[in-house]
DNA sequence: ATTTTATATCGCAATATTACGATTGCCTGG
DNA sequence: CCAGGCAATCGTAATATTGCGATATAAAAT
């Protein structure tokens, strides 16, 4: 064991579920913010920014890319990374019509 | 090493992630869309509905709870489980925020 | 008091994640 | 062509997650 069942769930579920946790780490949450500041590109110069590894960060940037979330091009001696406006916008409807499904504190329990 | 550097992130980087990283499962999901639905709390009806063992499901619901985002209490024989408005509103307002920061695709890379 | 029913917890095995040093690959400038 | 820096990858260690059977706990029904 120890490998999720995928085949159980829905599309969309192992979808958002591989959206957020791509996202579900203060490394990648903060690697995220710097993007929407500087709309413009970064890259290496998170290394300096946040205490990790060059090695590190280089993974984390890795998996935000595998699960679609960011898109790097070649700048010339530097990689140039960006938000995917695609990716951002399925996150934003898939997440955005998960959260509104709460119907208020409707006394439950 | 192998563990995650917290004291490197603010604390609002921290709380997001653990926030996401209990969402970030396809069971998880799942069990939180039949509390969104049938709004009422439910229990042991998802070792059914969902195809994972009990004590799978027990653990997912431990998770949840931990995080704060589903309380749970005592029903006479079963335990009945819904959302916790508190960290809801908290995780909407957060993610909210954090999704709303990104400004259209002004011509990065 | 004993059985039933509903959950939680323990213990384990398989796998995934996090972090980093070291190395490799790659472009650019000399 | 070769030296420079930038970023990806490899390999490894420490730890976390996922899933389940088995067992424990606790309240309700008999």
């Amino acid at each position: 064991m120890g490998l999720t069942k995928t085949e159980i769930f829905t599309d969309e579920q192992n979808q958002l579920a591989t959206l957020l946790k791509a996202m579900a780490h203060p490394a990648r949450i903060a690697i995220l913010q710097r993007i929407l500041i500087s709309n413009t590109c970064i890259c290496g110069d998170l290394v300096g920014e946040l205490g990790l590894a060059q090695a590190t960060i280089s993974q984390h940037l890795k998996e935000l890319k595998n699960a679609g979330i960011i898109q790097g091009t070649i700048e010339g001696v530097s990689i140039c990374y960006c938000i995917n406006p695609k990716t951002w916008k399925l996150l934003e409807k898939q997440l955005g019509g998960f959260l509104a499904e709460y119907k208020g504190e409707t006394s439950c329990c």
